[in-house]
DNA sequence: CTGAAAGCGCTTACAG
DNA sequence: CTGAAAGCGCTTACAG
């Protein structure tokens, strides 16, 4: 077992010093032609490459990218974190990754573990626990010590950090201009309880586009789902009482279960029922029939959030200008939509 | 913005010499009562932390895990980064991931960039690009080093170390055992190119099965797919050439393909053609049908890799003998099967 | 042109 | 009981 060459090693194998053999792999002009190019061949040679821990320590930063998700068993996510990866590996930076699991202890554990030396700044999304708690007190202390955070996706106002996000509002708005512009005259909504930010949001775009297009908002062909476990019955209801004749629905599971729950009691997707999802996910492509989905791409907003984070590293001057970045989405038009 | 603080700094603030804040810190008896005390209030009140690069640098322990995968963006790699996360974390460790993307030279130069001191050791599933290739210098040399490495899911026999996988012909034969039970009689294989090591074996499987049962391996009903983004059109012609009455296929990908063509040219699924996968992905759950499928527990799977790796690393002596470990597999019945 | 010294933040064997 | 010194692997300002 050869174990890794240090600088010491090929010094004392060159019988030079330690800083001769350190300035010459780093072509410093100070050093004579002979000795560098002696010093090069016998790293490479034996292969040297610099301990990254100690250049950490040393010029104190890692070079690496910590990530802190709910859950990486949700293609979003993944998605996100192959789009920061990317742009990280890109420009010479490692990734370390850490699950909440949708846990406020995990994520403040997380966050402190790795604040103690291990990444030069953070990305996050928080878990829905640090969303109902609104304690925010762990992003703060880091920020406070100097490290950046940008927070994608699950974002909160109550932190000042660079943030990227879609436009869920406009996005919203888009899907169901849409449907309308198809020729829909009962278009439902399935979506979340008000307090889930994201699902008010795309409501709001689901309300506003009724109104500029002079269609009444029935209440009555809005549900809001408060368990996702149990979101088989509501929708069920909805279809049987009202019979829309096409659903927006703000997340790809709702959307599914639509198709599922139509197919169940007979209605066809699209034929008689068009319905429009949230995500571009694995499901939406493979369900049968594929979703229309507004795409939210997780791998762009990744790549972004990793952009941001490091032009701020690498920014020598503080700014306390932060930006919040919104990442187009656009309609994926698949086999679940129709004309009328 | 309050820097993180450090021995150095206490040690002044308390008029002691680092030497004693840091055995303070660690409860040596060395430390009187008094001073101990002192200095661990002080300690507290400022929220130290030891650096963690610092410790890495004198321990010559990272205490974290280099993962390199083929692909984030896949329902069974995200389940075992999951799973070795987990675990990784109940150990006091820190996953850092890397994406080959299928590649051989960033499997390389991602080894290359953690092996040089930001990792203690690595959990890998290999890229096609290095399946295909056998060229696994870059393993051996950081194993060479000391650097153990336990292998996953797509592993080879060319390189000695820890491998955690599913006996993958085992659960083939048994999927393909199960049709046969049903009373299937043209069992056709949607399987990758050979040089795909899990591919092989499940085909390998797939005839053992045929072959024990006296039912004769037709070449005919056997398609071997190149590249997944293009697997349409052979499982179409499949279906249209050959009608089979059942198929197994070597990943859900393929699975749901199957079901999709079915439908696009009539065939229905249970009805005129059953259909198996592998792997209990996101895409098994919710394709209409739901399909029934080898589940290959990607969390398990994590979690044992991640294991074996720290009782590499913790373990103080040096330990040739390496294990090959089998996580059991077991098949999801769901709605894409029937009796005939 | 080369090397000794200091330092990044820590631990620990050794002196006092 | 406390502290100076050495060392983990590196870089760089400074002497010579």
């Amino acid at each position: 077992m050869k174990r890794k060459v240090t600088l010491k090693q090929i010094a004392r194998e060159l019988d030079v010093s330690i800083s001769t053999v350190s300035k010459s792999l780093r072509n410093s002009p100070e050093i004579s032609e002979d000795t560098r190019q002696k010093v090069q061949a016998f790293a490479k040679l034996y292969n040297y490459r610099p301990n990254n821990i100690a250049l950490s320590l040393k010029n104190k930063k890692t070079k690496t990218i910590g990530i802190i998700i709910p859950e990486i068993v949700h293609h979003f996510f993944a998605t996100v974190i192959g789009g920061i990866e990317q742009v990280a590996n890109e420009n010479g930076y490692n990734v370390i990754v850490c699950l909440s699991n949708e846990s406020f202890d995990k994520e403040v554990i997380n966050m402190e573990m790795l604040a103690t030396g291990s990444t030069d700044g953070f990305i996050m999304s928080l878990s829905k626990e640090t969303e109902q708690k609104k304690d925010f007190h762990h992003i703060q202390e880091v920020i406070n010590q100097g490290m950046p955070v940008v927070m994608f996706d699950r974002v909160t106002n109550d932190v000042l950090c660079d943030k990227v996000i879609i436009d869920d509002q406009m996005a919203a708005y888009e899907a169901v201009d849409y449907l309308i512009g198809k020729g829909f005259k009962k278009i439902a909504l399935v979506t979340t309880v008000d307090y889930v930010s994201v699902g008010k949001l795309r409501t709001d775009g689901y309300i506003n586009a009724l109104h500029d297009h002079d269609m009444a908002v029935d209440d009555t062909l809005i549900v809001k789902i408060e368990d996702i476990e149990h979101c088989e019955e509501p929708i069920a209801a909805l279809l049987k009482t009202q019979k829309p004749d096409a659903i927006f629905a703000v997340n790809e599971l709702f959307a599914v279960t639509c198709i599922k729950q139509a197919n169940k009691i007979g209605i066809k997707v699209p034929d008689d029922l068009s319905v429009i999802g949230f995500t571009d996910g694995i499901i939406s492509q493979y369900s049968s029939p594929s979703i229309t989905t507004v795409s939210q791409n997780g791998e762009v907003m990744g790549g972004r959030a990793a952009k941001m984070l490091i032009d701020r590293l690498e920014l020598e001057e503080e700014n306390e200008l932060y930006k919040t970045e919104l990442i187009e989405t656009h309609l994926v038009e698949r086999e679940s939509t129709t004309t009328l």
